[in-house]
DNA sequence: AATGCGGGGTT
DNA sequence: AACCCAGCATT
């Protein structure tokens, strides 16, 4: 270990003593497997995010075996206004392997881990260090940015090489004992203290031996990739409604944008629709790109006939047969537990007003 | 090695 | 309006 890092861990705890987060819901009735769906939840997505849907989750599957036993589309509602619902999928699929393989339990072995679904690198340190005591390093992104800023460490973090780098770092530091703490206290540095812009270096545990603060400039790290202007996608919604006040969803494919979760069929602006009512057109942003949404009341009992090979607008890649998916009326009061992305759910509810208004 | 994958909070 | 958040899987 070099001189500069020597009390590196020791002032991080430190600080953790007196500073640090100590009242998450995670960290209390602390087991690996509340650390995990934690974890999974946490990914890409801040904490105020994901604490009502951590208690929500923890409610209803309190235990792994509860959540391997669940419906797939139960787990899906859960998740639903979260993103990234491949971590759900994953989440589910890892807890039947778990229970599978692993009598029940978590892998307490950093490969077992990391061959779970959903589990990567970072993931897997986390869960062993903040869930089952071992040491183990964590790199998300608050530790990233840290550790940027103390080492000065340049480049692209999505650059594999320089990556390395940064995990190099980040085991060297990481200390034998109170692993925990040391890994909750670089991600509370990072997340209230050594934030993205105008980080507090003035009351910083380690300003004294940070290289990014001596050059002066400590907000230049980690450096940021360029993102190309996001492009612009249209397509049409069918708010197909019958006369018992019911509308008709499909389950999209399980992979791929919306894997697994329940829409209205689509067609492109383009393409021949049904007859209907258009509402008013609005924005949905994406991380990779922005979907205009044109929805267009339909009513009728009859399922919307789509014609073969049409497919849907939102996602561009999407095989010819997401129409074609499994579909089914739902009842719009009270609607059934699927899972949703955010702009269905709007619509929905926009649905629920018209029917509660005409009854 | 680069890209796809949500939704929302912060600045 | 840009940026990015307790990353991982896929190609």
């Amino acid at each position: 270990m070099s001189s500069r890092s020597a009390d590196f861990a020791g002032r991080v705890l430190d600080w953790y003593d007196r500073h640090g987060r100590k009242d998450l819901p995670w960290q209390q009735a602390v087991t690996p497997y509340r650390v995990w769906v934690s974890e999974i939840m946490l990914q890409q997505t801040q904490v105020a995010t994901a604490i009502p849907y951590f208690e929500r989750f923890m409610a209803s599957y309190p235990t792994l075996a509860d959540l391997a036993e669940a419906p797939l589309d139960d787990v899906l509602h859960h998740w639903a206004g979260l993103g990234y619902y491949a971590r759900a999928r994953n989440l589910h699929k890892a807890a039947q392997l778990a229970v599978d393989r692993h009598d029940g339990e978590l892998p307490a072995a950093l490969d077992d881990l990391e061959a779970l679904p959903g589990i990567g690198r970072s993931t897997a340190g986390a869960i062993l260090s903040l869930g089952m005591g071992r040491r183990a390093a964590i790199l998300d992104g608050n530790v990233k940015r840290v550790l940027a800023r103390h080492e000065a460490l340049a480049g692209d973090p999505a650059r594999s090489e320089v990556l390395r780098r940064f995990w190099d770092v980040a085991e060297r530091y990481t200390p034998v004992e109170r692993t925990a703490n040391y890994n909750q206290a670089m991600m509370d540095l990072g997340a209230t203290l050594c934030t993205r812009s105008r980080p507090a270096c003035g009351i910083c545990p380690v300003n004294d031996s940070c290289r990014g603060h001596a050059e002066g400039s400590p907000a230049q790290y980690p450096q940021k990739q360029r993102k190309a202007a996001t492009p612009e996608r249209a397509t049409r919604m069918l708010l197909c409604l019958n006369a018992r006040g019911e509308v008709w969803l499909r389950q999209r494919p399980p992979s791929g944008l919306w894997g697994g979760l329940w829409t209205f069929p689509e067609l492109p602006l383009e393409a021949g629709a049904p007859a209907g009512q258009d509402w008013p057109a609005f924005v949905h942003v994406f991380t990779h790109f922005r979907l205009h949404i044109h929805p267009r009341l339909v009513r009728g009992d009859q399922p919307p006939v789509v014609p073969a090979g049409i497919t849907g607008g939102a996602d561009a890649g999407e095989d010819a047969g997401v129409n074609e998916a499994p579909g089914r009326w739902v009842t719009l009061a009270p609607l059934p537990a699927l899972g949703v992305p955010a702009p269905v759910q709007q619509l929905l509810q926009r649905l629920q007003a018209l029917v509660e208004n005409e009854s």
